[in-house]
DNA sequence: TTGTTATATAAGGTTTGCCTTATATAAGGA
DNA sequence: TCCTTATATAAGGCAAACCTTATATAACAA
């Protein structure tokens, strides 16, 4: 599922700060690579991870391939996230009428 | 960090499912093995996996262990993810001004 | 105590992920 | 054409992630 790489995309750290990076505007690997510790395929590999998950995009430019940020791929996490803080809100909301419920039946309750 | 196992934790449907469910309410570990097509081990494996990203919060009642949603475990991730928007709109917000800037160097652009 | 239910842990196997070095491709410049 | 720069891909290795079956633990019930 696109939510299943979308995550698991952001679940790395690497791949987590060429994002924040990215957000800031359009990098070359090279440009991408600079501040980490890792070699420039390690990179290629994340990026190559990162536009699976459909989280950036890439154009080519003379031998670059400078790399941005699609919004759009981030609007299935939030969306996500989005529901259940929205059913978890929904039923927290129903919790007077569950607690009233459980006052009326007055039964023991040994948890 | 607390990012990498969050994420991590979500980019199984699996969990998101479980998380899901959790989110209308409280579940024992069997309520939340059942709808799924994998033995109960793997249901504690992945409840261990949500819990240890504090994504869960489990307490002992007699023979079972019930689960419910972290609220406070979705936040790191919202904040994450807040943070990369905000930072593309202040960047998205300045285009303007940055085309401004091309339009008075005239230099011939290539790319 | 003995059995039963709920859950956890152990052991073992397969897949997946990340990294590195070495090499390929492709565009640009001399 | 030949060299250089930017990036991608291949190959190989190690660690992490899943899953399964089998077994352990813990509470309750008879």
């Amino acid at each position: 599922m696109q939510l299943d790489t979308a995550f698991a995309a952001l679940a790395d750290p690497t791949r987590r700060a060429i994002l924040a990076r990215l957000a800031k505007g359009e990098a070359t690997v090279m440009e991408l690579a600079k501040p980490f510790a890792v070699t420039q395929p390690a990179i290629s590999r994340h990026l190559k991870v990162l536009e699976g998950a459909g989280l950036i995009e890439r154009r080519i430019a003379g031998t670059t391939r400078p790399c941005r940020l699609s919004a759009a791929g981030l609007a299935p996490l939030e969306a996500w996230l989005d529901q259940i803080r929205r059913t978890m809100s929904a039923n927290y909301d129903r919790l007077d009428d569950v607690l009233a419920a459980m006052n009326d039946e007055r039964k023991g309750d040994r948890t």
